[in-house]
DNA sequence: CTTGACATACCGACGGTCGGTTTTTATTAT
DNA sequence: ATAATAAAAACCGACCGTCGGTATGTCAAG
């Protein structure tokens, strides 16, 4: 079981480090402990001694990036909102969507994987993660009611959800789709929300 | 490599029926070369000579579910054209996720799984599908379109594309939140499709 | 005697375990 | 303040079982 006291140890963000890289280049099958070994130039036992599986380390990788990347969105909100609290619904979803789409890099590579994966604990990550960024859109649409950004009307618990559906669903047909098929798919939607939201 | 002119084979489709049942019971993860022999009584050297590897096993399930589920479909858009030619949209898109839904079972499990494997002849088999998947939604648009049941105006090929984020990121959020909550997305994605569509 | 349908022994790689060693940290005695 | 020491954290690497996959067969049918 992984240790929760020695998370900001350097060898232990090494490890991290050297997996998100090794992800990217690889992809999360074809990456395994021996090259993490070599790159961090830990041993085996060590990886082992920060961490329970190689699941495990996959969703550490994953929450964080998640996280980083969540509270960047929030900043983008708060500053669109102060900026031009006028602006309108449509520049919320477009901000939306990017966020989202910049998980592309390793977030949604280890995202694919994490959910292949059937295994309870994984999986609980995963659903927290999705509750977290579920919870987090609530908040900021709530917020663009606040500001008058979007209507009243709008149940903000539901429009999340219908959020939370559309960027997963982005996600796959980023893999399935070739690119140019991809952003017909983004525009439609921002075109789609915007249209009723306003 | 497999080979095609023995598919028809009784051996064959029993070790086809065999990984179904077992990624039904038990995940695609956890099913194991070895369950597939003492299941089908057969031996290793046996599914190799049908088969290249697991992936293409896993693949040629796939397929054949999908296969199986668009052709019901298609049966379905028929029959509800001909018996109630003036259904809403509504209806249409109601089938289309219905439809979708059944791929539950084992499909979905297995979508995952591939999704998961990165490896382009993998990958190539889920494009396939997904191509094929679009293209016959963008048929049954243009049907619609012709009944006088979807709107002219309306790009089938962009909502085709729209219809199919939708349909994937209905399959990760399924996983991913409660029954309740997913049930709320997809009536939300009901109610929004049909009204846009009218 | 070729070919399709199997069987089986074997392989390397992988994730994970375990007992042990080194290094750091905290505690105490002088 | 420092040396001695106990405790804990960091780390190592040999070993294991299992897995997907391969190589080399046998054997019956045509």
């Amino acid at each position: 079981m992984s240790n929760p006291t020695s998370h900001d140890n350097p060898s232990f963000q090494n490890i991290l480090l050297a997996t998100e890289e090794l992800i990217l280049e690889k992809g999360c099958r074809n990456t395994t402990l021996k090259d993490i070994i070599e790159r961090t130039g830990l041993s085996k036992g060590a990886i082992y001694h920060y961490v329970a599986s190689k699941d495990e380390l996959f969703g550490l990788v994953f929450k964080s990036k998640i996280e980083h990347e969540n509270e960047k969105f929030n900043q983008i909100v708060k500053h669109t909102m102060e900026g031009t609290p006028d602006a309108g619904p449509f520049e919320m979803v477009t901000q939306f969507f990017h966020s989202r789409q910049n998980l592309k890099d390793v977030g949604n590579i280890i995202f694919i994987y994490l959910l292949s994966q059937e295994d309870e604990k994984v999986k609980s990550i995963l659903k927290s993660v999705y509750q977290y960024s579920k919870a987090t859109s609530v908040q900021w649409i709530e917020i663009g009611q606040q500001h008058g950004v979007i209507p009243q009307n709008i149940d903000a618990e539901k429009m999340a959800t219908l959020f939370m559906t559309f960027s997963y669903g982005l996600r796959v047909t980023q893999i399935l789709s070739p690119s140019e098929g991809e952003q017909v798919a983004t525009s439609d939607i921002f075109e789609f929300l915007s249209q009723t939201l306003s």
